[in-house]
DNA sequence: TGAATGATTTACT
DNA sequence: GTAAATCATTCAA
């Protein structure tokens, strides 16, 4: 697994290191997140999503993540710099969640990127899972070889765990983070699902793994 | 206070 | 292919 570095185990804490795999990963910092939106975007696909909740620790790898682009883009909640309770984490900092609950039963997780002030998001579609299957296919109610278990904005929310006690977390440690990963190859296409959007609707602000099986399917 | 709606998923025809 | 499920957030009044 490329990137994901393996660090010797500090003694006291290697007695109940994670059960699973000694190996740990270490966040990206946040100058990954201090970029243009599209940009990380594009280089989120490879990498890993870590959450750790107690002493079980939950690994997949992104596949599918758009971008969002307020207050222009009329795709986003952010539009028009909208700053609500909502979506005050986009207009924060770079490197913290922004998570939102839609359609009165899911959750979608983002990621805010940019400055300070510039409410701009990447919305995680895909993920596949890489340690942790179990628990995600308990949590999904689906087989652990099924893609459905994470080819989903909502699917991958419910797999890991994540929901609206993350929005406005920091994502440069613990327990939610991300780390490096392998490099794809990578596709490029409008987004999927804001058909509202007008002219908007075409830019091709969505990338994906060309050849993961988890990524969603546009409607 | 109330009504509209959505960065989705699922089941059903 | 179409539609139901289900509710926090938002905006109008």
């Amino acid at each position: 697994m490329a990137g994901a570095r393996r660090v010797k185990t500090p003694g006291a804490a290697g007695k109940r290191a994670l059960s699973t795999d000694p190996a740990r990963f270490e966040p990206l910092d946040r100058g990954f997140y201090e970029r243009p939106v599209l940009t990380v975007a594009r280089d989120c696909i490879g990498k890993l999503l870590v959450h750790q909740s107690g002493r079980t620790r939950l690994v997949a790898r992104i596949v599918e993540a758009e971008a969002y682009r307020g207050p222009q883009d009329r795709a986003a909640h952010s539009y028009g710099g909208r700053r609500t309770k909502r979506t005050e984490p986009m207009f924060g900092r770079a490197g913290h969640a922004y998570v939102f609950f839609i359609y009165g039963m899911h959750w979608n997780f983002n990621l805010v990127t940019s400055k300070i002030g510039e409410p701009h998001a990447v919305l995680i579609r895909a993920v596949e899972p890489v340690e942790g299957v179990e628990l995600m296919a308990k949590r999904r109610q689906v087989a652990r070889d099924r893609r459905e278990i994470s080819n989903g904005p909502g699917k991958l929310c419910q797999a890991l765990g994540i929901s609206g006690k993350h929005t406005g977390i920091d994502l440069c440690k613990p327990p939610l983070f991300l780390a490096d990963g392998a490099k794809l190859s990578i596709t490029r296409r409008p987004r999927v699902g804001i058909d509202y959007a007008e002219d908007w609707v075409a830019k091709p602000w969505r990338f994906y793994a060309t050849k993961s099986e988890y990524v969603s399917k546009p409607r």
